[in-house]
RNA sequence: GGAGAGGUAGCCAAGCGGCCAACGGCAGGAGACUGUAAAUCUCCCGGCGAAAGCCUUCGGCGGUUCGAAUCCGUCCCUCUCCA
């Protein structure tokens, strides 16, 4: 193992905030493998990029020598995580969760070694849990902590409901931290509550040196002003397929792909500062950046080929403007029609470019579907189905249609 | 248990008997401009219909009325104060 204060500096590139900084260089000192703590809720089955921030974090620890507990939260996911909600998430069945968790595993292998990683589920231990023991842990956290938390109290002012399961969520992620005896344990900034009590409930229990809590930066979604989240639908999932994941990378103001570059490569900041600079001078177009940036996550993910195919396809597609090569081909025998003709509104809603036969002709009225690339303005223009068309609706949807 | 304030389209939020498919904002979509970026501008944003128009919507149900998101009754839900 290296020395301590080197696998501190190690550790402290790009984190946020570390509670304690001192407690962690003893622990570190103590020269034996840390257990590191992570915890996921399987609330939908992909994780997405802002979970890579933490992975990779996970995985400098196990470069270190430490070892990663990967907690899955199938118990908690049943409650809901409400750190930086507005409102109470809806629960999930057992199904979904089981079925969301069994993904997960894979996934978190591509950046985790899974030599030094143990997977865990925390209904192992929440799931036996008696009445009378979660009282017990509810006795050892009062109401007015709870309300300390900013994501509570707002509510609470705006007299948004707080419903009581709540506030035991966070006490059963501390005692995830009692479970396994925790030494370390990671989250995103809006955890840094839900850690801190991780540390005050392992006290309750006996635990004399808590965890250290480890906050890393949330990385912002492709809207660019919320975090990344699957529930706001801004999100890069690392199962998606080469080309989305370069177009939605692609996607990212010139602004927040600097964020990116900071918190998903393992270029060093002096190294992105250069960039920055070739850029602000004029040197590089912001765009070849953006490009590099998209090539190197496709390629964490899915290889250096795919990554040069999904570059290829993108500039075929966008930046010449050309039809992709690999559309979705749909037959008109599986439509079933009463004829060979047809209007084309009455066809782009039957092959289900859009949801309704109103929004259809709005689409068409305003210009926005060509039919072998000329715009056709006509709502009621009569398809005859006798031949091949690529109808595109919007910028990026595209069909074609064969008899 | 008592008193009060509320529940309107994906979200926020007007409307408080006919002019309401319902002001406005956000989100979303299309187009222009571009680098599928951001910013900006124009348009659209319940469904069906070529159109005129018709149908379904304002927490649920039931009434009053020629006519209700708007009035009445009842139930459900949220919040506040008191106990």
């Amino acid at each position: 193992m290296l020395p301590a204060e080197k696998q501190l500096e190690i550790i402290k590139k790009g984190v946020l905030d570390i509670i304690d900084e001192k407690d962690l260089l003893e622990k570190l000192k103590e020269g034996r493998p840390l257990i590191v703590k992570a915890g996921f809720d399987p609330t939908a089955p992909d994780l997405h990029l802002g979970h890579t921030v933490l992975l990779q974090k996970l995985r400098t620890f196990q470069q270190l020598g430490h070892t990663v507990y990967f907690i899955i939260g199938d118990f908690t996911a049943m409650i809901g995580d409400p750190s930086g909600r507005d409102k109470t998430r809806p629960p999930l069945t057992k199904e979904q969760v089981i079925e969301n968790a069994k993904t997960y595993k894979e996934q978190v292998f591509k950046v985790l070694d899974p030599e030094k990683t143990v997977v865990v589920f925390n209904s192992e231990w929440l799931g036996s849990m008696t009445a009378e023991d979660l009282i017990k842990l509810t006795a050892k956290y009062t109401v007015a902590r709870m309300l300390e938390r900013d994501d509570f109290k707002k509510r609470f002012k705006e007299n948004i409901p707080i419903s009581i399961h709540e506030f035991i969520y966070p006490l059963l992620q501390a005692y995830d931290s009692v479970a396994i005896k925790a030494d370390v344990e990671l989250g995103g900034s809006d955890q840094r509550f839900n850690l801190l009590i991780g540390r005050d409930i392992q006290r309750e229990y006996g635990i004399e040196k808590p965890q250290i809590a480890i906050l890393l930066p949330l990385l912002v979604g492709t809207d660019g002003i919320k975090k990344m989240s699957k529930s706001y639908g801004n999100y890069i999932g690392i199962t998606e397929p080469p080309e989305d994941m370069f177009g939605k990378v692609m996607s990212l103001s010139d602004e927040l792909m600097w964020n990116y570059w900071e918190l998903l490569t393992d270029l060093t900041l002096q190294e992105i500062e250069k960039l920055k600079k070739d850029v602000e001078e004029g040197k590089v177009h912001p765009m070849e950046v953006k490009k590099q940036l998209a090539m190197y996550i496709v390629e964490r993910f899915h290889g250096k080929e795919a990554a040069v195919v999904a570059k290829e396809h993108f500039e075929k597609v966008f930046s010449k403007k050309e039809i992709p090569e690999d559309i979705n081909q749909i037959s008109i025998k599986s439509l079933n029609l009463p004829s060979n003709s047809i209007e084309l509104f009455e066809l782009i809603y039957l092959l289900n470019l859009v949801p309704t036969k109103s929004e259809a002709k709005r689409l068409i009225k305003q210009g926005g579907v060509k039919v072998n690339g000329e715009k056709v303005e006509d709502f009621q223009r009569e398809i005859t189905l006798d031949k091949d068309y690529i109808i595109q609706v919007g910028k990026r949807k595209f069909v074609k249609v064969v008899p």
